[in-house]
DNA sequence: CTTTTTGCACTGACCAGTCAGTACAAAAAT
DNA sequence: ATTTTTGTACTGACTGGTCAGTGCAAAAAG
């Protein structure tokens, strides 16, 4: 049947079918309207009004509203995973120790933020919620992420440069949290200050610089 | 308009009105099922159905859904403030340090969270969101509660028990950040953990106990 | 007697999802 | 070279259901 059928629309000169480009289009529409509104109170017909397509282009590229949403989730997610590998992956390249790798990632985590937010408020206003349609992809994508940060923690209980005391999968949600809801707070509430202020600021708390000593 | 309207009513031996009875149960019922579900996901037939009351009682009660909703915010986080604020009091008190005074609030956290994660999650989730009709009560409030945190933080600094470096009002909303989801990934993925326990890693991070030293 | 709650029928706006049909370009047939 | 067919992407009017909020008479509570 539909085997044979894709050559034909791998049309537009960069390669990207259009397709994919009028998916990309609704991405970028449903992102914002939910971050704003929620997943219920966004209606369809303004996704397809703000992606500049017809309702039914919706229903033809997604088999439903809360389909729209999961691979939403998914590629957004994918991306914050694959940066905060990255910079794991960049300072133990550089030779860099345990804790300058959590900096990294703090890091990439707030460019992460700075370029998406909307993406990542709607991604904390849904994490935690209970009884959605979503929920297990919610969490598979969630501890893709974490795991990252939980990887960087044990290798640095392993190698000494952590105390053997902290609770790995404990620290590193706290981790993740402060910088998620710091980030937030940042453009939501300042957003004029500037990422490495910003990062400054969570470097010091990440190092116990906040009490006493240099 | 409503002003004179309060006192007549105060019947009930336990000073409490037959109509605050209810409108408690209506604020149980609606903060559960709009942390699990969402705002828009809630209908209101549902939320009288689990306060067991009639749905003409919710409206003879709150003038709309959003207004009941709204109020819920309020009375919620109301409890919170009160909550850190007698923290930071008992430990100033106690002529305790400030760096006490945050690790009492941080447990104060904790506690609130354990007693309500419902409004916890429901709070967080609506909390960066925009172009909400109850936006400007969730500012107002939020800034209540960060508020205490930034003041124990400005005493710390003004007595030199922390850095001036630091950034008040980031370092704030990143502390609160990072109860707020530590607390939630603790309820949501490992419940079984004593509040002691998350505490202690919470506590252990707060003092930059996590690289080197004991 | 007043306040509060109940139960239930009703309305009208709104919204997810459907479906018959259009546009168009590449391929096949003539 | 031309006509015809086929597959893909998209369109927008329409439908069936849902839900916030109303209206009201009668009962319960105080």
């Amino acid at each position: 049947m539909t085997i044979g059928a894709m050559e034909r629309s791998s049309a537009t000169p960069g390669g990207r079918t259009r397709r994919e480009a009028t998916r990309q289009k609704l991405y970028e529409a449903a992102v914002t309207l939910i971050a704003e509104q929620g997943f219920s109170a966004t209606t369809v017909d303004e996704i397809a009004e703000r992606a500049g397509v017809a309702k039914g282009t919706v229903y033809y590229n997604f088999a439903s509203k809360s389909v729209l949403f999961e691979e939403l989730l998914r590629h957004g997610v994918g991306l914050l995973t694959a940066s905060l590998k990255e910079a794991a992956e960049r300072t133990a390249r550089e030779g860099g120790s345990r804790v300058e790798a959590l900096d990294a990632m703090v890091r990439a985590g707030l460019v992460f933020i700075d370029r998406y937010p909307a993406f990542t408020q709607l991604y904390v206003a849904e994490l935690w919620r209970t009884n959605r349609a979503w929920q297990s992809t919610l969490m598979v994508v969630r501890q893709e992420a974490v795991a990252v940060v939980e990887g960087v923690l044990r290798e640095g209980v392993a190698n000494g440069e952590f105390s053997e005391e902290i609770d790995v999968p404990l620290t590193a949600a706290a981790l993740v949290g402060m910088v998620l809801v710091a980030a937030l707070d940042w453009k939501s509430f300042q957003p004029e200050r500037s990422l490495d202020d910003v990062h400054a600021a969570l470097s010091r708390l990440l190092q116990g610089r906040v009490s006493g000593r240099p």
